[in-house]
RNA sequence: GCGCGGUUAGCUCAGUUGGUAGAGCGCCUCGUUGACGUCGAGGAGGUCGUAGGUUCGAUCCCUACACCGCGCACCA
């Protein structure tokens, strides 16, 4: 028995060396393990792309639970013989990254981006990035997460930003990105458009005023935007005010003088809401743009890009919006316009990023159309037929509700329907700076979309950048290829598994399967496990402005990765939400050294066994050993099907149990006297029983504990491969 | 307003086709020159949110309600 068994477990000394050892083993490269002869060239595939991490600050232990479900899912496909990638990469995170960045040098330079520039801002935070992701990629090696690295990955690397510029232009060519004139969010703060996944809601209680307009009452909690309404609209069915016909004018006083409104009806508007009547600011909201829209109505910008009121305020000119409203309120009751006031309750829209709140704009934007229809030239996916026509839209819906995607919980898969239903066109613009530059070039009044900038003079690029969630979508292909068409491409896609949390089931997993449903005629992957948060002990997310991340190093230190890994994974249904208890992690550590102990223990007293005689076929198995082993194979029958289920948590408590309560418990102890005896045929088929019934823990349990698990199979007399990580799973 | 999830031991959470419940941590008692004090043996602690229903039997299935969280919508 090695001396090292002398000592209790120590992870801080065996888990980086042992990780180095699989590292340069190459093992992690299914390539290699062909090469190497642990894998049939001609094996199945499996194939995971990590959720790429956001290299704008350090991982905390969700990410870290999130490692642990796909390294155990991996782990155990690898060990099942098949030909497993895992392939890893981190994402740039255009917005979320460049703003840390900003308020970083706002906070301790006093600077702008603007006072720095575009070059030098994008250099900053380029070198940022760098720094982060050295630091992310170090704590997801300490976890053990079996990545090839050697496929790594980076959403603004050279390869990338080849995939994008490709995928915008083949989309802009089949009509499906266009640019236009349309209502955005706008974010007065951060100075740029966002996406609605990008807005936070945030209740706020304010006063709902009804103003005397003209013969009608109007409703609002908005009168500082109201200077241009000259739309007043209701329900063609509303009886109330019948007498006003559509397109009718009428004469009346406002705010800074008198004007001529418009009637008109319209079906979207709730007669029970407010007096059933509203003007439009179409400018300013959604709704009325859509209204506007559809009666070719008149646009007018009452509040710029800063949110300040223009010219057409009158004396409200430059004034905030926020300031402003009170104050043309008062003059609204003095000039006796003011009906009623009453408290009012509703959400204010405001960026994820920033906290600016949201002014919608009419912007010129690029926008991902997702009701087009356009033919898909070649489709796998099932429930499409290639050569068909169809919308963006119809195909996100159809890649799931076919099967081409399973999505096992049953809840996320409703909400992605409702989703998708409620889809408006995607604006993927951004004015930012860090990101991928929009690949087109502008030269009076010609436009020039592709990979490289055109040649000649005069022309110049879009100088916004994309949506980062544009390149993430690409993320299952372009990780392994795209466009060219490489072996891994052919090889590895559509992926096997993706386990993202929920709260990006929207902003990532439906985008993936647009994108690679329209690029490649396939499903990004072909299971998606949605996993829940881990949230703090006040059960808060945890986040940079709170300050209240948990670095998975701290707890790798304390208890090791072994340990962390467990205490995430078992007790935690997949799907739910669990507050971080590190009392279980140190649990898990004490079950790492009591494994220890088991080996020790085992070891020490099969030292002396001659052959080692492993199996059924041995003809002196007593009926006591015989129903051993019968538990011992329904246990791998149960963790296996558990493995195929995605019931990680599952397989892991019943292995734990397993190697605690019965093996050590009972086996071991029932073992003493045999193992003491003068019995030698008895004594030597106990050894070797209990020998089987450690390498199969071993294997079980490593999907979930490998660095504990592999430094006992070093010592084992029945290592049948170089490394646990490559032997053969029980059947 | 619509939808989704949750409500189980002091705390954090499991509970896979319905047979009155488990893990970790914490607590109590005893023990240990024994593979293991990062231990062992034993124990206390739960009317499984409430009220109905289905069933021989419900933590589990159905209905309603309450509270917590989340998503969507509204936000004139």
């Amino acid at each position: 028995m090695p001396e090292k068994f002398l000592q209790p477990y120590d992870p801080a000394a065996t888990e980086s060396r042992l990780y180095a050892e699989w590292e340069a083993s190459g093992l992690f490269n299914p390539d290699e393990c062909v090469r190497q002869g642990v894998t049939p060239a001609e094996a199945p595939t499996y194939s995971v792309t990590l959720p790429p991490p956001n290299v704008n600050g350090v991982l905390h232990v969700g990410h870290a639970y999130e490692d642990s479900l796909q390294d155990a899912v991996v782990r155990y496909h690898r060990m099942k013989g098949e030909r497993t990638v895992w392939v890893p990469g981190t994402d740039s995170a255009a917005i979320a990254t460049q703003s840390r960045v900003e308020k970083n040098i706002q906070k301790e330079e006093g600077k702008s981006r603007h006072d720095l520039g575009r070059e030098e801002l994008v250099r900053r935070v380029a070198a940022f990035a760098k720094e982060s992701e050295g630091t992310i990629l170090a704590q997801v090696r300490r976890m053990g997460a079996s990545l090839d690295w050697s496929r790594y990955a980076y959403t603004l690397d050279e390869e990338r930003v080849q995939a994008v510029a490709e995928a915008f232009k083949r989309m802009y060519d089949s009509g499906l990105i266009y640019r236009g004139h349309r209502i955005v969010n706008w974010d007065p703060k951060g100075q740029t458009t966002i996406s609605d996944d990008e807005i936070v809601y945030q209740e706020e209680k304010a006063v709902f005023y009804y103003l005397k307009y003209g013969p009608f009452t109007i409703g609002t909690a908005r009168p500082e935007t109201k200077f241009g309404d000259k739309y007043v609209v209701m329900h063609p069915a509303d009886m109330r005010y019948a007498e006003w016909k559509d397109g009718q004018t009428i004469e009346l006083e406002w705010i800074n003088g008198p004007i001529t409104a418009t009637i008109v009806k319209d079906e979207s508007i709730d007669m029970e809401f407010g007096t059933g009547v509203m003007t439009i600011t179409p400018w300013h909201s959604m709704v009325d743009f859509d209204i506007a829209e559809r009666h070719e109505l008149d646009k007018e910008q009452i509040i710029n890009e800063y949110g300040k009121l223009l010219p057409i305020a009158g004396e409200f000119e430059g004034m905030k919006i926020t300031e402003a409203r009170e104050k043309i309120v008062e003059k609204l009751r003095a000039k006796g316009l003011v009906v009623k006031e009453e408290p009012y309750v509703h959400n204010i829209a405001t960026a994820e990023r920033t906290g600016g709140i949201i002014e919608p704009q009419i912007k010129l934007q690029w926008f991902v159309d997702v009701t087009k229809p356009f033919v898909i030239a070649h489709s796998e996916i099932p429930g499409i037929e290639s050569g068909s026509s169809l919308t963006l839209k119809e195909l996100m819906l159809a890649a799931v509700k076919h099967g081409g995607v399973t999505m096992p919980q049953e809840g996320f898969k409703k909400a992605y329907f409702h989703w998708i239903e409620n889809l408006r066109d995607w604006c993927i613009s951004r004015q930012i700076w860090f990101g991928h530059r929009i690949p087109v070039w502008y030269k009076d009044e010609e436009i020039f979309i592709g990979t490289e900038a055109p040649t000649g003079d005069g022309w110049a690029q879009d100088p916004d950048v994309l949506d980062t969630w544009f390149s993430s979508a690409l993320w299952t292909f372009s990780t392994l290829g795209w466009p060219r068409q490489t072996n891994d491409l052919a090889t590895f896609h559509p992926t096997s598994f993706m386990s993202p949390a929920y709260e990006i089931l929207n902003l990532w997993v439906s985008r993936m399967i647009l994108m690679s449903g329209f690029h490649l005629g396939q499903v990004p992957f072909k299971t998606v496990m949605i996993h829940g948060l881990v949230r703090d002990k006040q059960g808060r997310k945890f986040s940079k402005s709170l300050n209240n991340g948990i670095d998975p190093l701290d707890m790798i230190n304390k208890y090791g990765a072994d340990a962390l890994r467990m205490g995430l994974l078992v007790g935690t249904a997949i799907g739910n939400d669990v507050s971080f208890d590190e009392s279980r992690v140190k649990g898990y550590k004490h079950f790492a050294n009591k494994l220890w102990n088991i080996a020790r223990f085992i070891l020490e007293n099969t030292a002396n066994t001659p052959e080692i005689n492993i199996g059924r076929t041995t003809s002196n198995m007593t009926e006591g050993d015989e129903a051993i082993l019968a538990a011992c194979d329904a246990l791998t029958k149960d963790v296996t099907l558990d493995m195929e289920e995605f019931r990680m948590y599952m397989a892991a408590e019943k292995i734990y149990h397993y190697a605690w309560h019965e093996l050590a418990d009972k086996i071991l102890e029932e073992s003493k006297p045999i193992l003491a005896g003068t019995d030698e045929i008895a004594k030597q088929s106990r050894a070797s029983l209990l020998l089987l019934l450690l390498t199969r823990t071993l294997k079980l349990l490593h999907p979930f504990m490998p660095f504990v698990t592999e430094e006992i199979y070093q010592s084992m007399p029945t290592k049948d491969a170089n490394y646990l990580m490559v032997a053969k799973w029980p059947v």
